[in-house]
DNA sequence: GTCTATATAGGGATAGAC
DNA sequence: GTCTATCCCTATATAGAC
C-alpha cells in the first residue's frame, strides 16, 4: 500500500518515506533536515514549506502507524482477556504487522524520541497512546500472571522476527516468515503444559506441511 | 552486583551510573554532559576529567554488558545449531539476562548510538561485536528457516519480558518472571509439533506446581 | 515550491585557575 | 578533581528573493 509507484507521489510523502528510511537506519536525532533534503535533491529550507518543524516529519510518520494501532488496539480491547482469544487475534493481526514492518522498525528504534513528542506537540491526547490499551492488559491484576507474560512474549517474539527480518531474513517471503511467527506465537498462547496434538490442524493449514 | 552500596564508588562509576538512567530514559542524543553533571552536583566541565568524550562514556557502558554478552555468544557459538540445544543455553543463561536488565534496555533502546561508536572509536575490532555470532546462526542456510524463525522469537520473547518487566510487572519478583520466561521459551524451542509431554519435567521444576 | 542567507541556540570540547 | 570561561561547530528555524 506504501511501497510501489514512486513517481506520482507528493512532495511530502516522498520526504516522509525518505525521512523513514534516515530515522530507522541513523536514529531521529542524527538525521539532519539537510540530509533529507539533499536525498532529495534540494535545499534544507524547501521542507519548512512542508513541514513546520524536524518534530512534525516525526508527528506525520507517527500517524502513519497510528490508524493501524488504533484499530488494532481497539480489537484487542475489545478481545476477552485469554490466550485463546489473544492467539486468534494475533493469527489475524500479523500479516497487517509485516505490512507496516518497516515504520513499526522505526518506531522501535527511535522510542525515545517518540515519547518526547507527547510532552510538546498536540497529539488528540485524549485518545490513549498505541500502546496504553496494551499496558493496561499488562497491568490488569485479574489476568493471570502467567497469561500476562505469554503475552509480552507473544509480542516480543513477533517484534523479534520482525526486526531481524530486516536484517537477515530479507530474501525469505514476507508470507513465509508470518506463516512461521503464527505458528511460534501459537505455541506460546497455546494454552497450559499439557495441550497434545490436533491443534496444528485446527489452524487451515498455514504451515508447510511438515517434512 | 551493580545496585548495593551507593557510598563508596568511585566518581567515575557514579557519572556511569547515571549515565545509564538518563540514556534510558530520554535517549543518548537528547542526553547532555550538563545534566548528567547536574545530577551529580558538579560542573560539565568536570566529566571530561573521567572521560575524554561522551563517546567514551557510551563505549564504558557498553563494556559493562560487553563481558556478559561475549561470555555468552561464545557459548552459544559452542552450542551446536538446534532447538533442544538452544533451549538448555537459554535455561541458564536467563537469570544472567535479568541481571543485566537495566543496561541491556539501554542498549536496545539506543541501538543507532551504538552503531555510531562502531566506526569511530576503537572498539578492539578484531572480536564480533555482541550480536554478531547471533546474526551468523541466522544467516546460516545449514540452519533449517523454521528453526532460525523460533531462535529470534525466543529471543524476542526474552526480550519482551524483560523491557516490559521495567514498567508494568515491577513488583513481580525477578525469579518468577524468569521462570515465566523460560518456561515460554522452552514452549517456542520445545521442537516439533508433536512433543506430548514429561518435558516440563525434565526442566528440574523450576515451574511453579500446577495449580 | 524551492532557493540563499542569516539568526539563534545548544551542546561538545578545551584552557587554565583553584 | 572540580571549577569558570570560552571556543566552535552543528542544526533548527526564519526572512525574503525568485
Amino acid at each position: 500500500m506504501f511501497s510501489g509507484e514512486e513517481e506520482l507521489k507528493s512532495t511530502r510523502d516522498r520526504i516522509l518515506d525518505i525521512a523513514l528510511d534516515l530515522f530507522t537506519e541513523k536514529g531521529f536525532d542524527k538525521t539532519s533536515l539537510r540530509e533529507i533534503a539533499d536525498e532529495l535533491g534540494f535545499s534544507k529550507a524547501a521542507i519548512y514549506y512542508h513541514f513546520a518543524s524536524k518534530d512534525e516529519i516525526l508527528m506525520a510518520l507517527h500517524m502513519r502507524l497510528h490508524e493501524f494501532g488504533y484499530r488494532a488496539m481497539d480489537r484487542f480491547g475489545r478481545t476477552p482477556a485469554n490466550l485463546e482469544a489473544w492467539a486468534d487475534l494475533f493469527d489475524e493481526l500479523i500479516d497487517e504487522i509485516f505490512a507496516n514492518r518497516k515504520i513499526i522498525l522505526m518506531h522501535q528504534r527511535n522510542s525515545a524520541a517518540f515519547e518526547g513528542l507527547h510532552h510538546t506537540t498536540e497529539h488528540d491526547d485524549d485518545h490513549h497512546d498505541i500502546e496504553a490499551v496494551f499496558r493496561e492488559a499488562l497491568a490488569d491484576p485479574a489476568v493471570p500472571l502467567r497469561d500476562r507474560v505469554r503475552l509480552t512474549s507473544a509480542v516480543g517474539a513477533i517484534m523479534g522476527g520482525l526486526v531481524l527480518s530486516g536484517d537477515m531474513l530479507n530474501d525469505v517471503p514476507s508470507a513465509q516468515l508470518a506463516d512461521l511467527l503464527r505458528d511460534a506465537v501459537h505455541d506460546l498462547l497455546g494454552g497450559r503444559t499439557a495441550k497434545p496434538a490436533g491443534r496444528a490442524g485446527a489452524r487451515a493449514g498455514r504451515l508447510t506441511p511438515p517434512g
